[in-house]
DNA sequence: ACGATAAACTGAGCATAGTCAGAAATGACT
DNA sequence: AGTCATTTCTGACTATGCTCAGTTTATCGT
């Protein structure tokens, strides 16, 4: 019942928009891509796209889903050993930003539309539970880092990591947004950011 | 020479813009309203709108820039004495949360518009500058709670305020993309995470 | 094999943000 | 006042995201 005619054509109609949007995003851009330029490269019609995707924006997150996995992947499988959270966290969150870097224009767009849209409809409600599943492995580090007495016990982890995710988040709007460069944002802008987190402000 | 016929004339049209988006966007809301509708009301063909503000996003900062201003002014003129630190930051980032509650879906689209922008033009430049001096009043009072011995001496206070700014925009984001009302928004999300800034995790 | 029903598709058409070549208004100079 | 140069304005036009009434295609019962 899953091979029926029907599901294999609406599958492969699917694969066909995901790629033609991925090539056509990589070698134009996004706003200089036009629908229609998906549509007829994918083989369908103008309108048989919104019935896969909810509006252009939701193009970015079928193609960025598989992206972002892999780079949630690379992120955690190369994760050195005997490092510190705080290079734990610049480790993971370095492959966003090298990610992102690699065509920020389109980058700026699909953060921006994951981020400001009140209703997840469309592909962006696996976007969403990637992000949550993203932030339970960062409450795992926290914990790690707990049990080997780098921080104080009756930290809270989960608070811990949204605190993490929300400094992460800010520089990475603050770099799409701005002029310094990849590598101020993260050596400099998040590792102080980080730190600080980290150690507090009392004492 | 500031008060010659072509300045004149400017102003007024500038004005008849702001106050025709403002009056549109209240009463139908950002997306129902076309540009047209504000170029009729402000009394100039459509496409001068354009020769004032450089996009449709472009009249929100108009609007929204003196209604900013008056929360910042509100927030730190009715800053109770003897607060801590962070509920002096909770009574100050209340008022945006407030304002922006007027009208979430329009604010939405500022917020949107003035953080995903790579070349700030238009009236967005002015916004800009706002924020970062909004950044400059937090220095002072992190750097007050710093001399009342609130916070250790060798706190870095334009960092400490960096994070506050990024954990209050996070929030935000979270808050106006989200489900959580208002009151949670500030009282528990932002709390706790301002609380666990100044905190930090180890000890 | 053949209708009948439902699902999926299509592209002409719509709405509207933003552009631009020409028109109009203003200022400067004689 | 007349003439030219510069600034400002204008609305017809363009581009494009998205819709929807009508069509095609697949599925199922007989």
């Amino acid at each position: 019942m899953e091979t029926s005619l029907r599901q294999r054509n609406k599958q492969e109609k699917l694969a066909r928009i995901k790629q033609a949007a991925y090539d056509l995003f990589k070698s134009k851009g996004y706003a200089a891509t036009t629908t229609r330029d998906i549509a007829e490269v994918a083989q369908v019609g103008a309108g048989t796209l919104f019935l896969y995707v909810k509006d252009k924006q939701d193009l970015l997150s079928l193609v960025y889903f598989d992206e972002i996995a892999r780079q949630i992947e690379a992120a955690f499988d190369t994760l050195p050993d005997n490092l510190s959270l705080l290079d734990e966290l610049l480790h993971i969150f370095s492959f966003f930003f090298k990610f992102y870097a690699e065509d920020p224009d389109t980058s700026r767009v699909y953060i921006s539309s994951l981020t400001f849209q009140k209703e997840l409809q469309g592909q962006r409600r696996k976007a969403a539970t990637q992000i949550a599943q993203f932030g339970g492995r960062l409450v795992q580090r926290v914990d790690a880092a707990k049990n080997r007495g780098e921080l104080r016990s009756d930290l809270d982890a989960v608070q811990a990591s949204r605190n993490f995710f929300a400094l992460y988040f800010a520089a990475l709007v603050a770099w799409l947004g701005g002029t310094t460069d990849m590598e101020t944002a993260l050596n400099q802008v998040l590792r102080d950011a980080f730190d600080l987190q980290i150690k507090g402000m009392i004492n």
